[in-house]
DNA sequence: TTCCGAAATCTTGGATCCAATTTGCGTGCC
DNA sequence: GGCACGCAAATTGGATCCAAGATTTCGGAA
């Protein structure tokens, strides 16, 4: 039952168990099928089980997760919306790819927003905050696999942006994390992680309130990542980037 | 037929003429009725036929613009993903209205990526490109109307920003234009077009070649709009802030 | 043997149909 | 007379079904 079906799934097969085992983690009580699809989808693009140039059939994935192809259709459109799929008109979707050039560009737009949130977030800071940087810091820092180790990280940045009170800020960061989630996953399990104690030097100079300090280590922190993500691009040529 | 029907179709009828003439310039061969439907409702937010606050229900959107609900159910998902529109759960989809604070984040985040693109664009300019863009902003000029107005405008600085040379730049300046374009609109009526000038006023300072005058060009003609969208933001109370 | 064309199959996109949930109204009780 | 509970109607969300288009394969001809 598994030796002729390499050529009839085609690229699709590969990823099935995969993201059945995500789906599983998914299967709680959501309101609406249509976001979790979206989620295991998600998540499955994120830790690469969907990795990019995959071709999305829409009734392979609804059946391997076990709704409808509707919300499919649903969670693809959203995944478009967000930069992670693209339609080919009436011929499918596949999951994009991010360029050198595209992931250069994302990560010159992060310096510019991050730095000017960071910047924003620091003139309304509180003992209270700073604590829970802390916190959510040292939570970030245990967190090791795939999507919660994305998720535990986005706490620790919402918090230092001040996500509630620049929610249109916070948004765009947001989608721009969300275009490199991916490789900076694909990263930190090549390349190890001596990144890890950003977190504390980044809230030691807000604790400080040393603005120009704290904007130097999370640039040179970006920067720092993004070199090494051009660096693994580089390397897989232009599989990656088609 | 028109003095009963107030009360019945409640808070969506007075939008089904202007809808509907919208559906009409839209009537073109379109691939796919989603895309369609997609563009209508947009356009119709962003001229104000479909104001903020609006419940928008997928039967009388549906039967307006003559497609099934299930497209419109796509256009709508798509229209969240830009943040027009604002799904509550099992209750529908209202279009969102913007805040004061969330226009003023739009402006300050667009001061920041928009000249920060000025930049990048300026050294590669080229003396075609110099030409188009003075053709574009005569264009822009000329246009009048609601929805071509935005249109030509977006030409003019795609060009300006150099879109193509850097697509993920430009798609986030565009989705925060595409946020406050109703109320450009809105006070553009209200308040007459002493901007009009600007477009040449910032080309001459890219063709000399002066990164510093043309981004303070910029930052006046942004933090000028920004000031009339709050002004009229403000003037009209928590109505549409709500 | 190779290239072009046609037909068949596969896949996306749309419409109608059905179920589930929410909301509004009416009635009954306190 | 007011509030609460329950029922009914309407609207959203999901599934199955149908049509349109694209791709691939097979066959024929050069």
């Amino acid at each position: 039952m598994s030796e002729r079906e390499t050529r009839t799934a085609g690229a699709s097969a590969p990823s099935a168990e995969a993201l059945q085992k995500l789906a599983g983690r998914h299967q709680a009580g959501y309101r609406s099928v249509g976001t979790m699809a979206y989620d295991i989808l998600r998540d499955a693009i994120l830790d690469g089980t969907l990795a990019p140039g995959q071709k999305l059939r829409q009734e392979t994935l609804a059946e391997t997760i076990g709704v409808s192809r509707l919300p499919v259709r649903s969670a693809l459109i959203q995944l478009e919306a967000d930069g992670l799929v693209e339609f080919h008109a009436r011929r499918g979707a596949v999951v994009k790819a991010l360029s050198a050039e595209q992931a250069r560009e994302v990560y010159d737009i992060r310096v510019l927003l991050e730095i000017d949130a960071l910047r924003h977030s620091m003139d309304e800071m509180t003992p209270e905050r700073i604590a829970r940087l802390r916190e959510l810091g040292r939570t970030a820092d245990a967190e090791e696999e795939g999507a919660d180790f994305v998720d535990a990280r986005t706490q620790f940045y919402a918090e230092l942006y001040g996500a509630a009170a620049r929610p249109v800020h916070w948004e765009m960061i947001e989608q721009l994390r969300l275009k490199v989630g991916r490789y900076v996953l694909g990263w930190r399990l090549v390349g190890g992680g001596e990144h890890g104690h950003s977190h504390e030097e980044l809230v030691a100079a807000v604790e400080a309130g040393d603005a120009d300090a704290a904007a130097e280590v999370l640039r040179s922190h970006l920067t720092g990542v993004r070199d090494a993500v051009l660096a693994m691009l580089s390397a897989e040529g232009g599989a990656a980037a088609r």
